[in-house]
RNA sequence: GGCGCUAUCGUCUAGGGGUUAGGACGUGAGAUUCUCAAUCUUAAAACCCGGGUUCGAUUCCCGGUAGCGCUACCA
């Protein structure tokens, strides 16, 4: 396709992109750090109206700012996005046809509007010094309490103006602002105006050379022929200016959607300090993308009927409304998030699961790197059982302690276990159960409750007084798995090559019955 | 300070001129289980305040308040 839509032309192009509707969304994000939840969702929004639509998504790198963009950011930005499930027909890895799709590779692009701009007389030469402009705003801020720039070298004569640029001095170039109210619509929040006095002309090149963010944007958005800018609303405010710089350069303005912003617990910007904030922070928790896709979708969108909450990607798709997304601040919580990840943990393919799960094993020292297939399948078993246990994959190796940590001494000085140690009976269950099953191997569930009936026989107790010393014995813990599955899988661990040593029921036995 | 955006249980939200204001997370209680987790049932829990419009506002309008954002030659 994609070839077949370079190679064919533009009447190619122009018959596919009526076919696809016509719909382009980009997600733009600046490669100055880790991607972070806020943006995610954005992505994620922007990946299902495109999808929806049948659209183009397109991935456009913003790295205008050259002192805090990196270009490993950039790498990570990809692999964060891959790993959510959200791809992308046009980007900097894969090319489109309106390449490039990197700002720092497109600044003959913006040097060129910006001088049509100048000639066409819509934008102009300011020679002001940021001193000035500092003392300025200072000043307009006290008289009439609005910081815009006082428009002083707007009013400049053609000539003053080509005797400075020809004496070398230097100047940043500013849009003019029309003097009416800039109105612009909004999906998510309906028609907006801001009153021209309100909007400074801004800059669009600075002194250096170098465009600024609110003219690249608009620039790359309009050549681009993006058709639905979807974006954070701390970009509202910006918007009457890059509304004005279309307008300006004669493009048909797209339409907007912006995103309300996603808080933390104390209702400030989400941000490091409020912890895992970062995909690859979920990634490393053992949260699945699904769910945390799920999660984000449903901060700020409902479907309609406001009661289904569970949702693959593929149903997203379905149902997603940029018209329902809500433009009320959501605060994020992490409770949800852990619950919606359980229902994908517990629900999941097992394959996938335990494939998800092997690395936190592995990291842990518990597998081996290259598990062969007895390994495979037992893991698989432990997995099952563990799963229902845990709300993200990297609390799976602490739970597993009761498989591979089997501490007798540990688990007779547990303040946890006193209680059980304490009653009456303890000692008899233990003395009983230990001669039966301490030189039995392989337990097989059958033998172990037969030997448990006739434990309850001999000392005359059942329930918990029965139950609770002997998985004391086995786990170190009064509470856990039931024996049916457990045993087995100590069984068999016992005889596998790990790393690990799984000790075997009769070897739990004897350790334990050595310190009594 | 100015401008803009926002406002339903603690949280995410549905709803909308007349409703017992619905669902989910979390919390409490109960059931189940030898136990824990899971699961199921159940309970408590909300329309920011003040005006207007209206027979009737939580819903529409205005104002206030609060929160957030923008107010850079950052993005």
């Amino acid at each position: 396709m994609r070839e077949c839509l370079l190679g064919g032309g533009s009447k190619r192009l122009a018959i596919i992109t009526r076919m696809t509707g016509n719909v382009r969304v980009r997600f733009a994000p600046s490669p100055t750090g880790q991607l972070h939840v806020g943006n995610a969702r954005t992505a994620l929004f922007n990946w299902l109206y495109a999808r929806q639509q049948q659209g183009a998504n397109i991935l456009r790198i913003e790295d205008t700012d050259l002192e805090r963009s990196e270009a490993r950011y950039e790498t990570q930005l990809l692999e964060d996005l891959k790993w959510l499930g959200l791809n992308w027909d046009e980007g900097p890895d894969v090319g489109g046809p309106y390449s490039p799709y990197r700002q720092s590779d497109r600044m003959p692009i913006y040097q060129a509007a910006a001088e049509r701009l100048i000639r066409e007389q819509k934008a102009y030469y300011c020679f002001c010094t940021p001193q000035e402009l500092e003392r300025e705003r200072e000043q307009a801020l006290a008289e009439h309490g609005q910081a815009i720039y006082s428009g002083k070298c707007r009013r400049l004569e053609p000539a003053e103006v080509q005797r400075r640029r020809d004496a070398g001095e230097g100047a940043a170039i500013r849009l003019k602002i029309p003097e009416r109210p800039i109105k612009f619509h909004d999906i998510v929040r309906g028609d907006v105006e801001f009153a021209s006095e309100s909007v400074s002309d801004p800059i669009i090149m600075r002194s250096s050379g170098m465009p600024v963010y609110n003219y690249v944007v608009v620039i790359d958005d309009a050549e681009m022929k993006i058709t639905h800018v979807i974006r954070g609303d701390d970009h509202l405010s910006n918007t009457p200016k890059q509304v004005a710089l279309y307008e300006a350069l004669g493009l048909p303005v797209p339409e907007f959607a912006h995103l309300s912003t996603i808080l933390g617990p104390d209702r400030e910007r989400l941000s490091k300090r409020h912890g895992a904030t970062s995909i690859a922070n979920f990634r490393d928790m053992g949260i699945l993308p699904e769910a945390l896709t799920n999660y984000l979708a449903l901060l700020g969108w409902a479907p309609s009927g406001g009661t289904r909450e569970i949702f693959s990607p593929a149903e997203l798709i379905k149902e997603f409304s940029l018209k329902r997304v809500t433009p009320a601040p959501a605060i994020f919580d992490m409770e949800k998030l852990y619950w919606l990840n359980r229902q994908y943990v517990k629900q999941g393919p097992p394959e996938r699961i335990q494939q998800l799960a092997l690395p936190f094993f592995q990291k842990a020292g518990l597998l081996p790197e290259n598990p062969g297939p007895e390994v495979s399948k037992w893991f698989a078993r432990l997995i099952d059982l563990l799963a229902p246990y845990v709300d993200k994959l990297d609390q799976l190796p602490a739970k597993a302690s009761l498989i591979f940590q089997a501490d007798a001494s540990a688990a007779i000085a547990n303040p946890e276990n006193a209680e059980v140690f304490a009653a009456a009976k303890t000692p008899d269950v233990v003395r009983a159960f230990g001669r039966r099953a301490g030189s039995e191997f392989p337990l097989a569930p059958e033998r172990f409750k037969t030997i448990m009936n006739e434990v309850k026989e001999e000392v005359s107790v059942k329930g918990k007084d029965l139950f609770h010393p002997v998985r004391i014995m086995l786990i170190g813990s009064h509470s856990g798995p039931e024996f049916d599955r457990l045993i087995p899988l100590l069984e068999e661990g016992s005889e596998l090559p790990l790393p690990v040593h799984v000790k075997s029921v009769r070897e739990r036995i004897q350790e334990f019955m050595k310190l009594q």
